[in-house]
Parts: C-alpha cells; sequence; structure tokens
DNA sequence: TAAATTTGTGTTAGCGCTAACATTAACAAT
DNA sequence: ATTGTTAATGTTAGCGCTAACACAAATTTA
C-alpha cells in the first residue's frame, strides 16, 4: 500500500542525483542559452527562429535547427507565457469526469483546442460548488487564455473571480445551460426548462394523462430538476397527473431499477419521464425482467441519448443532445474570442444555443 | 455556425477596451508588488507570507492578509515556477478522454492530486502513437511535476522524451499495463497477458470446448489484443477449439450486436469472451432479442466489470479491475516520488500491480 | 555616389516570483 | 558593556523567455 503521509512507503532509492546548476534552480533542460552558445548566435536569435523563422536568414536557421536537435531543447512555456502574458492553455471546470455526461464534450473540447495547440487544464468539482470555487481559483493561477465553466449556478465567490477575470481580458464560457436573460457569460448549451417543456408535451401529445419524472439523486444537479420542474409544470399544465420521484444516489442503472420498484409499489404511472438514459435504462431492464410491457403498461423517455438507448431492445425515446459538439463549439467559441480580443477588440458575453431533439423509439 | 477559419463569425463587440499598463505586457491582474505597496512591505514579505506566514510578525501578516483581500490577489503560478523550478501541475496523456474505460483512472487521478493541491493537464491521442507524442512534447513544456502515459507501447520519439524527462528528475508513470520485465518506468496496471489466461482458464474449466474471443475493432487498443492472444494461446494450449473475431469500430455495443450476427452465420460458439463489457452487453442484448439462450446455448465473459455488467438481465460475467485505483495509486506513487525528489534521492521506477478479478454471474 | 531602405542580428529591460544572503533591531548571555 | 542570538524584514540577482528598440551590413533607390 502507499500511503505518502504515514511515509509507510518503501520506495527503491538510487543515490546518484543527477547534479544540477549551482544555484540549486533550474531543471537541467535545454534553454535557449544552450542553443544559442551551440549555434554561435544570441537566444534572441533563437527565440526569433521558434516563432517566425522567415525572419532569420537561411544559413543561421540551419545552424539553429541542428543545435535544436542536438540539444533536444523544448521551450519552456511559463517563461513565454511570462514573457508574453499569453498562455496557451485552457482550463475547464467540469462536475465529474467519469461521468460520460460530460466526458464526451470534454472530448471535443479537447479535440478542437488540441488543433489548434492549445492545451487543457481540467479540474473536477464532484457538484460541489464550494469546490468549483476553488478549483477556478487554482486554475486562473495559470493565467489560463480561456476558462469553462459548467452551468449556469455559481458560489458569490466563484462569480466574482469569473467576473474578475473576463474584466481583465479572459473569455470565460458556461457550458451546458442556457438562459437568455443571463448574458454575463458566453454560454454554449441548451435550455432545460425548454427540454422539460419538450418532454412532458411530448408525453401529452402521446395520450398519456398520468406521468412521473424520475429525477436525478445527485442533489446538485441542478440541470436535471430543471428539467423535472418544467416538466411538472408543463404537464400540470396540460391538466394531467403528475409527479416527481426523487431516484437515490446509487449508481444510476440501479437507482432506475429501484425508482421502478418503488414505484411499483404506489401504482405504475402510465409514463415516466427520467433525469437521464441511465436511470431510464435501469428502469427499462427491471421492467423488462419482471414482463411489463413497454410501452404497453407503461412508457417511458429517457434524456440524453446515450449509445445504450438505442441498444436496449426495440429501443429508448430519449431527448438527443449533441454532447461533443458542446465542447467543439465552446473550443471554437473561444478561439474566435481569442483573436477578437488579439485585434484589440472587447467582446460581449455570446450565446450558442444547441437544439435538443426528441429521438423517437418503441419506448413510448 | 461557428468556424475561426474562414471568419465568418460575427462576435458583438464592445469597442472600450480596459487599458493594460504602457508595455502591453502584464495582464491587469493583482501582483505581489500592488499587495506590498498597500500593505507597506516589500513583495518579499509577501511572497514570505504567501509560503510560511508563521515567519511574518503577526501585525505585518495582518496588513498583508487585508491586502491580499482588498486587491483580489491570485498566484501566477508560472512566475512562481520560474522561480523556484517545481510545478504544481501534472501531466496525464490518455487515449480517450469519452471512453469510460479512461474516465474512471482519470477521476481517481485528478481527485487524488487535487487533495494534494495539484492541477491536472489533461491530452488524449486518440489511441494514435504518433498524437501521443505530440502531446508529450506539448505538455513537457509545462515542465508538469509528473507525466503520465497509458500502455507499455510509445513511439520512439515519445520514449525517448519519457527517458529524457525521467532523468532530469520528473516522475514518469505508465498506467493501465504491467510488465514485470520492463523497468523503465513506473506502472500501475496489471497483466493483460494474464486477463487473457485468466479468462480463458475459467472458461475452460466451466466445460466450454469451443470460444471465441471477440476483439475491440480499434486497431491501436494493443491492450485489448494482448488479452486476446494471450486467451487463444491459452484456450488453445488446453487442447480446445478457439478463434479469434475482430468488432468492427462502431460503437462498442453496437459492434458487439454485430459481431453475434457474423458468427451466427458461421455457427455460434459454446462461449464467447470479449475485448470489453460494452461489445459483450450489445452481443447480449442481441441473443436477448433472438431469444438465444444465456448462457445454455451461449456463454458470454466481458471485461471491465462496468456499470451496465450487473443491470444486464441476471448479470454478465466479467473480469473486473479497480479503474478508479489506478488513477488513485498513480497520484500516490507520483506524491511519493516527488517527496523522495525533494529529499534528494532519485527514484528507481516501481511498479504497483493491480489483481483483475472474475466476476462469476450468470451469464456463464 | 549618397541617401534611403531593407535585412539580419544584438542589446536592454522586464514579465512575477523566490533563493540566498544581508541588514536591522531587540533581546539574552557572558 | 560587549558579544552572541534571534526575529523580522529588505536587497540582489536570476529563473527562461520575449517586446522594443538599436545597430551594422547588404541592398535598393534617386
Amino acid at each position: 500500500m502507499i500511503n505518502p503521509k504515514n511515509s509507510s512507503i518503501s520506495l527503491e532509492v538510487d543515490p546518484e542525483l543527477p547534479s544540477r546548476n549551482r544555484t540549486g534552480r533550474g531543471h537541467g533542460r535545454a534553454t535557449q542559452a544552450t542553443v544559442a552558445k551551440r549555434a554561435g548566435v544570441t537566444t534572441m536569435t533563437v527565440s526569433r527562429f521558434m516563432r517566425s523563422p522567415q525572419l532569420v536568414a537561411p544559413e543561421t536557421a540551419c545552424r539553429i535547427s541542428a543545435a535544436l536537435a542536438e540539444t533536444g531543447y523544448t521551450p519552456n512555456k511559463q517563461a513565454g507565457m511570462l514573457a508574453t502574458g499569453q498562455s496557451s492553455m485552457v482550463a475547464a471546470i467540469i462536475p465529474s469526469i467519469a461521468s460520460s455526461i460530460f466526458a464526451e464534450s470534454v472530448q471535443g473540447l479537447s479535440d478542437t483546442l488540441q488543433a489548434h495547440g492549445l492545451e487543457l487544464l481540467l479540474a473536477s468539482t464532484n457538484y460541489s460548488l464550494e469546490r468549483e470555487e476553488e478549483q477556478i481559483r487554482a486554475v486562473l493561477g495559470w493565467s489560463p487564455s480561456g476558462l469553462v465553466v459548467t452551468g449556469r449556478r455559481h458560489s458569490p465567490g466563484a462569480l466574482s473571480l469569473m467576473r474578475q477575470a473576463q474584466r481583465n481580458g479572459m473569455p470565460v464560457l458556461e457550458i451546458w445551460d442556457h438562459d437568455p436573460t443571463d448574458k454575463a457569460f458566453a454560454q454554449i448549451g441548451f435550455s432545460h426548462r425548454a427540454v422539460g417543456a419538450l418532454m412532458a408535451t411530448y408525453l401529452v401529445e402521446r395520450g398519456y394523462r398520468d406521468v412521473v419524472y424520475v429525477d436525478s439523486g445527485v442533489r446538485e444537479d441542478f440541470r436535471a430538476h430543471e428539467r423535472g420542474q418544467s416538466f411538472a409544470a408543463t404537464a400540470h399544465a396540460a391538466g394531467i397527473s403528475v409527479a416527481v420521484y426523487q431516484a437515490t444516489s446509487l449508481e444510476p442503472m440501479q437507482a432506475g431499477r429501484l425508482a421502478l420498484q418503488a414505484l411499483q409499489k404506489t401504482g405504475l404511472p402510465r409514463a415516466m419521464a427520467f433525469a437521464n438514459d441511465h436511470l431510464a435504462a435501469g428502469a427499462f431492464m427491471q421492467a423488462f425482467d419482471q414482463g411489463i410491457d413497454i410501452p404497453g403498461k407503461v412508457a417511458m423517455l429517457g434524456f440524453g441519448d446515450f449509445p445504450i438507448s438505442s441498444q436496449l431492445g426495440a429501443g429508448l425515446s430519449t431527448v438527443s443532445v449533441k454532447r461533443y459538439d458542446i465542447g467543439r463549439k465552446c473550443a471554437e467559441l473561444l478561439l474566435a474570442m481569442q483573436q477578437a480580443l488579439k485585434a484589440g477588440r472587447m467582446i460581449l458575453p455570446q450565446h450558442e444555443v444547441l437544439q435538443p431533439e426528441l429521438v423517437c423509439r418503441s419506448s413510448t
């Protein structure tokens, strides 16, 4: 077992540590000075060659090239950033890395940033606003060239940090949510109220007069709750019977199974809407195992359009959101904002609205 | 549509850009100098207060505290890193962020690093060794205090970078694989050969005399292939009929369904082992839909023990790997190595071996 | 041919922070 | 009273890089 705290670790140790320079500083890697000496030029010429090779004489360029290869030079980005004030790193804060909900968006973000030579600094909050604030504070220390946060709900401290960052010319973007009345920051997402309404309307139109929304068991999953509230309000307005059931905070599929069992006891509704596909999938499988006919006895509607939904029996109806695109568009908007800022203009926070779509399969 | 390339973006622009300082450098944020002036001390005292408050007089500390709050100072980590040569950032390179295989390990890594005040720089390679090398090169520019890569297979260039980094005193760790003969870098993982053998032995012992390994359709998923080779070799050595079927590179569950359909045409084997649970789940559902009895007609064994496996009907047998722990232990070993390095010792690469376990459910 | 321009490179200073040492004042020990 | 000793703060220099300007040599232009 490894445990740094009580230091019961037995690491094999090599007594010979490579000698560093006399001050004890530096990292032993080649610097521009190393390269410059070898190529017989000054560091400035090396620096110039790195960023705009066409500005140095072909002959010199050749020597520098060789010196670069021989020394295995890698630029020190911290020093570069300190000198230019421009960082090639973007920070993103998401509730959870493991949850497949955000993973694809992060992938889209990462891919698009990488394609433009930017790196991704990632932090997760485990759905805690407090940890979000801490993480924002931590990543801002790296002076990233952009900050991506999840959702519209933040602690006062976090909001203040975000506003300050934005005032100082850092693009700040909220993903996975959209509220047209809130123009404080750029947004890339969709309205969860609209999704809730869409789900309710759909079920009502299909003729179900008795519906339940199975909400996420994660207390801080505000977006799921918002979909649920809107769902309930819409169904209620349509004059049909509606209830919200709170799932447990267990693994989602397990929670879905339990939710179905619990609702069976009080009498199954005619249709169920779920905070996400994984809850729905669990309930779907539970129903299947018990021989409950879907959608004959109970209809089911998920959210997210995860791979499992199209694979479950004859298919789970759901609402599709382009998760990867959220990340991709976020990166694109970020890049556009950076470009504009370089050109000396200040950007007004802009909204990029995605359209969730109903995917009708055989569960409704 | 946003597309920075053909610049058809129409960003709303605010003409008033906040004024920066005359040199055009700097970022507008408060620095230690700002705080120092306000508190009536030098920057050194502020710096000292930030790192070891007990060294400054209570009265001064009080003034600095106030100045910190008033200015909203956030330390510039690049500058700190440049001065100390120590970075609080760890870089991790994984094949895919979206794939749930690695997501949990990254979560474990992130959680544990965060708990120790370290940040995570994340890059993904989409299973390409070439991109891995690029990404390693890119992240090394940030002088992270540790480098985490996935697996034992790397391009020559990548290997050279990793070795160089390690020589310069940066912990380099390989996760998700283990080979006792390869002591070049620290490893946190398990032997995929052992897993392949474990799966084959189990099926043989259960009496299946005719087995197929359904391999991942991702060409560069070397670890899946390695499990497959070992599976085939072990089954062959046990004198039973064995074949390897290459799945398509579609979405895994879909690929699993197709694999079952394809094998049906040439005659179903008595048992199927899969490169991962998602392939298995697809095949499981396909079999279910067609009324093929599991395990009566065909037995199925997955790999990974993902949530879906315990939820599928009566349960999918699989091999469980503690994915989260890989990340957690990786962070712990990293921290231990850092500590040792600080104490002036050089670490010999150490291996942390995890034990995959068979989870027997009703599919075998 | 002299002046104007271009081309290629060097010099200086500074980004924000901290290691190492220097300095001062206050107090204790001889 | 003189000499340590400690506590609290300041000074200097440098981490690796680049903006801004300076300068010489090679070219063009008038």
